[in-house]
Order: structure tokens, then sequence, then C-alpha cells
DNA sequence: GCTATTATATCTGTGACGGATATAGCGTAA
DNA sequence: TTACGCTATATCCGTCACAGATATAATAGC
């Protein structure tokens, strides 16, 4: 699957694994370790991310500038040396939401083909 | 990434591709080419699905019992020999509302930390 | 009859994924 | 203080989906 860069160099679809590391960074910077606790609580553990998916993605997305690496120590009392913290570029964040309208735009079609529960406020 | 089989032998995340076919597929029945205008359609140009993409898919979702292949002909006055026609299983169906519902759950997310316009209707 | 489009199919290089493995710091209970 | 489990990062490698290229042939229009 493709898409056209008409618009912008903007890469999607992204891959589920890049997609959710998007996400949770989007609500707040964090350690690679905790992305993975991450993804897993907010799927209601349905979903689990191993080492060698989550820092492959993190280098190729590193490499791709939708994060980088954040110099800053969020909680200086509590903090471990090892821990590398990473939060959003403008491309991250542009592209974050670029695949969240896409998938919106699929999910919209999947209810309007009865694939989900009704439910109110559409079109 | 993985998706535990807690509930029943489904397998997600779905990739794009499978999405996309059996989203197409749940709207009607159709055969393989059509397949990719259909996606091309309802993503506004944006998407492309290749040759070796679909076909590759379809031998795949056979194979996993997500689609069958119908041997009845829709319309029998304007039709193509070479045409194979492709419906969704009971599997198929079970697994594009899955796919669905978990698409719509971070939707859903990506809503609440203001990576979607703002809409009405939201809980 | 010529050409473009329709339609299916395979081959292959690239690259994401995911389990295994390695290394090491940290917390805590015996 | 030692042992163990958890935290944390990192790499290796086998598997498999993707995507362009290519092949083949039927159909449609000129």
């Amino acid at each position: 699957m493709k898409t056209s860069n008409i618009p912008e160099p903007i890469q999607t679809p992204l891959t589920p694994a890049v997609f959710q590391i998007l996400l949770a960074l989007s609500e707040m910077e964090m350690h690679g370790y905790r992305i993975m606790q991450a993804v897993q609580q907010n799927s209601n553990r349905q979903m689990h991310m191993g080492p060698g998916t989550l820092y492959g993605s993190i280098k190729r997305m590193l490499a791709d500038g939708l994060i980088e690496e954040s110099g800053e120590r969020p909680d200086p009392d509590l903090d471990d040396e090892r821990r590398r913290y990473y939060r959003l570029t403008a491309l991250g964040r542009k592209t974050v939401k670029a695949e969240a309208a896409r998938m919106d735009a699929l999910v919209r079609k999947a209810q309007a083909l009865h694939l989900l529960p009704d439910r109110e406020g559409d079109s």
C-alpha cells in the first residue's frame, strides 16, 4: 500500500507500531520502556510491543525525523540514568495527525457499512 | 505488534492492504481488479494498490479463510470470463468488525489528544 | 488488425516485525 | 550482601507483507 505525497513529505499509512508510539508521545514525553507499557495499557492489554519492535521503530523514527531525543529529565528525583526520553518533532505531530485523519475516514466508512455498533452524532 | 488471541482466533492488527480489501468486500462482492479501483476511489486517490499487493493479499486471505471465491456472476450480461469474484466469509466479517473497533478506539484516543479537528457528538 | 485497457498471476528486493538474546542498573527481601 | 526480579536499552536474525516489475491473455474500441 502506498500513499501519494501530493501535499507534503508525510509517510502514510504508518505501521501500527509507529502510530502507537506517536500516539503515546502525543500525550507526553516518555522513555522507551514506558512506551511499551503505555501501548499495552491504552489497548486494554490486547496489544503487546516487544523490545525488538520498540527499539527498531525508535531508531527508524529518529532517522525519519518523526521523533527526537530530549535531554530533559522530567522528574529529577525519581529518575533512572539509563532512560532515554523522546518527544515528537513538528513533522511527527503533523504525521500523527494525518494518520489519525486517514483512520478516521476508514472508521466512518466502516460505520456507514454497519461494521460498528451504531452511535449518536454521525451525519 | 501483536494482539493477544484471548477471545477468538481473530488476527489483528490487520495490514492496511488486508483491511482495505475486507472493507471493499463488505460493501459488495467484487473481483480483484475492481478492488484495486475501489481502494483508490474511496481514499480520494490518495492510496494506490498495485497488483503485487492485491493478488498476494488475496492469496493469503483465502488461505486464512477471510474471503472465499464466489462462483456466482453478479452481472451475466456485462461479464468477463477472466474475473474471479470474492466474498467475505463469516470469519472475514467478524475480523473486519474487530479491526474497525480497534481503529475506532485509536481514533477516539487521538480525538481526546486534539489530533483531529473537533466535532460534535463525542462524549 | 492494432492498441489500450482490463484482469490475473508470479518473482524478487526491501524492510517492518517479533522473539531471542545480551547487558546492566535498580529495588527489595531473605 | 547476596540473590532475584524488574527496569531499561540494544542488537541479531528469521519470517513475512509489501510493491514494483514483469508476464500473459482476454476484451473493447478504432
